[in-house]
DNA sequence: TTGACTAAGTTAGGACCGCTTACATATGTA
DNA sequence: TACATATGTAAGCGGTCCTAACTTAGTCAA
């Protein structure tokens, strides 16, 4: 067939060779051009070039796409904090502030990722990959926090402490994203926001 | 008609009377019942009693109906919170306390209300009523914390710890409806959290 | 009271989507 | 080479959003 319809890329042999990836791929580009919600499994077909039922021998459903999408996302955020904290030396306040960097950078540069990998649509709290791979990313912070205050990582005060630098990112993360942080009437740049975290959230003298 | 499908009230009259409240009370219920994504309009109408045309002789789209949704939810959370300011004394710590409290609990009580008027799938950016009653809950906010340092409104630092306030508490709510909180091993109760804020984030010692 | 205008319903249907079933084709292995 | 399996296709079901054309009922002026 392969008649005038938008088909991106013509496969000439019958098999595929990697559909699996490539679909995935294909997804995540669709999401960030038109949103979590604004594209289609068979859109991803077309860029891959197959009939609209192939994803099924591969996936179980929309769902499980999703959830691999956003688990690919989570451990690329992972690595990015991971190098993040390997470039500054332990207990210095510019590793801190990298790693919220990370995350941030991470929402504006990839937004449709950001949401679905913090969607509650699909049910994420039920997908082991993707809860481990978060605890990853949240056992990075509590690595660098418990060096910053010289605790060891198992210490509450340094569990509260990332927990409460986490909260404050993926806010001002989120709330970037959604627009409101802009219209809000506040001359807050990117610096002062982040120094705001480091030294807020971070100083010696306060105890929980 | 009115064959043996799932409608859940039967219409006496022609007209509806009031379909357009009816529907938007409908759909907020079936988000909270299956998700912002497991719910459809057809689905409402049923509610309703009503063909699924009928919702388009109020509405231009599936878009501004959740729209409509976002906003009547973010001033039922405007009132909560104006309602939490009023009920303390200026200045008190248990003020601020107080209004992150509503803010969490309404993610709790209505998680589906809380990722709509949060979502970005919705073009809510572009939407200028949801932006007014967005920046109303910010500017209780912003009296609160000005208050509570003896500063002006209009105060570079209140705007900054006032922000800094709803980004923590934005993302505690977000990351608690995740289920990601929860899984992360640390034994943080809600007291704490909230003491944690009330501490690291408006202690006059620390200036931006 | 009547008759036109309008608001708010209806039915019918198109375009699209997710997913399933039955069938076709390529690939690896005995 | 023959067969089993993996991976593709075509066809189609039920569902969604939304539009077009029609119908009903309420309003208001003459």
């Amino acid at each position: 067939m392969n008649g005038p319809n938008d088909l991106i890329e013509i496969r000439k042999k019958y098999h595929h060779g990697d559909l699996r990836e490539h679909l995935l791929d294909a997804v995540r580009q669709l999401i960030e051009q038109y949103g979590p919600d604004g594209f289609s499994i068979a859109q991803a077909c077309r860029h891959a070039g197959v009939s609209t039922a192939a994803p099924y021998k591969h996936f179980k459903d929309r769902h499980e796409i999703m959830r691999h999408v956003a688990h690919q996302a989570l451990e690329r955020m992972r690595d990015g904090m991971q190098r993040a904290a390997d470039a500054y030396p332990a207990g210095s306040p510019e590793r801190i502030m990298a790693l919220g960097n990370v995350y941030v950078t991470f929402a504006k540069t990839e937004p449709g990722m950001f949401v679905v990998m913090f969607s509650l649509t699909t049910d994420h709290a039920q997908d082991e990959d993707l809860m481990t791979s978060g605890k990853a990313c949240f056992d990075i912070v509590i690595g660098v926090v418990a060096d910053h205050m010289g605790l060891a990582r198992q210490s509450p005060e340094v569990a509260a402490r990332a927990y409460a630098l986490w909260c404050f990112v993926h806010g001002h993360s989120f709330l970037t994203l959604d627009g409101k942080a802009s219209k809000i009437q506040t001359p807050l740049d990117e610096t002062t926001i982040m120094a705001l975290v480091g030294r807020a959230l971070v100083p010696d003298q306060i105890a929980v």
